[in-house]
DNA sequence: AACCTGACTTCGG
DNA sequence: TCCGAAGCCAGGT
């Protein structure tokens, strides 16, 4: 195992939180994980868990919406497995992060408004 | 035991 | 805006 620190811990907590066909960045986990420098941590656990571990590592991308891993390496499967997933790419290469980003608060279920006085 | 290396980002100038 | 430096830290050399 990689390190069973709290970061470690809620990282892949996040990670596997992440809906089907959506998509999230290595920063924005390294965020919500308590640590927003920390996003090539988040990398480094994923490539020594996505094996051992059973995570959907494929719905991690950079923050442009591309895809870091490279093409060979793994980078091409996980193309395919988001696009199973209903993830489109666009011609540059990029995913719309606006369309597939994944943000809890723009999660029906897990969303939640506070009224706002005016 | 130093030193290098990443599936990256944020910071400061 | 743009670019180099800094932060991150476990594994491999």
């Amino acid at each position: 195992m990689s390190g069973r620190t709290l970061f470690s811990i809620r990282t892949v907590t996040i990670i596997n939180s992440i809906p089907k066909g959506k998509v999230a960045t290595y920063g924005q986990i390294a965020a919500m994980a308590g640590n927003a420098r920390a996003a090539r941590q988040v990398a480094r656990l994923l490539n020594t868990l996505s094996g051992p571990e059973s995570l959907p590592w494929q719905r991690v991308v950079n923050r442009e919406g591309k895809i870091s891993l490279d093409p060979v390496a793994g980078g091409d499967l996980q193309a395919r497995l988001l696009e199973l997933e209903g993830v489109q790419f666009q011609e540059s290469g990029c995913i719309d992060l606006i369309k597939y980003g994944w943000s809890p608060m723009t999660n029906p279920m897990e969303s939640y408004r506070i009224p706002i006085a005016t």
